[in-house]
DNA sequence: ACCTGAACACCGTTCAAGT
DNA sequence: ACCTGAACACCGTTCAAGT
């Protein structure tokens, strides 16, 4: 009567096993591996029993991001000004995103569809309300300002974070010797650049201040 | 000795017709109707003729890249602050991709890979040089700055701009509906915003506004 | 030089079937 | 309820061959 027990890990199958193993999966191999098929092999089973679970790859990215967006740790509102209460949110928002920088992108499009993600937007458009920004322009100011912390750690310098060692190393390398490669005549400041653009060395400082750019930018865009 | 012209418009293929049939195929259909088989129909040619121009897929995804950026007007540069110059340049990038929205995300990784792309990202790195940012603030900022003209475009409120007439009109009806449907107790503002999330009336004013925040974020990382 | 044809190892997905 | 197996219409790419 009791299932035979072969050994393996074989357990059953479940909505939440195969988004923890498509995170894993993606942020070791790339977004490029996140497939049904090695999917369903790395949980040795069959591609078609993802189906059962998901009725299309489509709703297993749709619960990918779900979960990604349920480890933003929104701050309680407070008395503080908004602005740093914005600053609070996208800070938020970006640690719960960096340790998955190939999810990042897929998370973003998808927030007005989950419901950790209509949390956190209404946060902002709050926010911004009460910043008095007027509807359309707290909507196209918040979309932005989120889609920005995406960008932010897609646009990092150098290759992902999620990438390491030797293989990190190389990549880097890679980048320094191909710009340092160029014309100093044409390309001068990119070449001065060069190692800055190929490794970032404090990611804490990099965030810190894309982050700050645009919450005085979205301050500045109000004049008191 | 003429070659036998069947009155079809089957042209000898070159790199430059190949990238053009790219770019308005992936115009028309999206991103993912981008494949080389699809590619090669759409010349009236085998698959592995493409082989012939660009030896991968991602040598053509280069070469689209490539002449996305050429299209980026870069202005003169001039005795105006420096603020005002980089406003301009971020205003030629993103002028040359608004037309593309799709592939605007392409374009924006292979900056430093092309010709195009290291101009540009030269003459940002020398005006933030200019406006006393250090190389390793300066790298990361102009990466950051020209990652946001993307996300702008991708950011915009509703389905992107090259979808046109009933398509596009169904596609915004469904997210306003879609968000209309929402509980006002929970999620107040997003339903205040319902509109102005699932449709931007106006891009000039939405792109200008992106723009000023960036620009002013940056003005006020340096302070003056 | 420029292109075709057959083949390979992959995709997502449907549909009928097993337990 | 949960999973398998065979099949279909797609991918990118290699390799040998045609003109």
């Amino acid at each position: 009567m009791v299932p035979k027990s072969t050994g393996t890990t074989r357990e059953r199958l479940s909505r939440d096993t195969v988004v923890d193993g498509a995170i894993t999966l993606a942020d070791r191999e790339g977004l490029d591996a996140l497939t049904i098929r090695r999917l369903a092999q790395e949980h040795g089973v069959t591609p078609m029993a993802l189906y059962w679970h998901f009725h299309e790859k489509e709703d297993l990215l749709d619960a990918v991001a779900e979960r990604l967006l349920n480890g933003v740790r929104l701050p309680e509102p407070t008395d503080a000004p908004w602005a740093e209460q914005l600053r609070a949110i996208l800070v938020a928002y970006l640690d719960a995103m960096r340790p998955h920088p190939v999810l990042a992108g897929l998370a973003l499009p998808r927030v007005l569809k989950s419901e950790p993600g209509l949390r956190l937007a209404d946060r902002v458009l709050g926010l911004l309300a009460a910043a008095g920004f007027g509807t359309e322009e707290a909507s196209q100011t918040g979309s932005f300002l989120l889609s920005a912390m995406s960008t932010l750690i897609t646009a990092e310098p150098g290759p992902h974070k999620a990438l390491r060692g030797e293989e990190r190393d190389a990549a880097v390398r890679a980048k320094r010797a191909s710009l340092g490669a160029l014309s100093p005549a044409r390309f001068p400041h990119v070449i001065a650049a060069a190692d800055a653009l190929s490794d970032c060395p404090d990611d804490d400082v990099y965030y810190a201040r894309g982050v700050e750019l645009l919450v005085r930018g979205a301050q500045n865009l109000r004049p008191a």
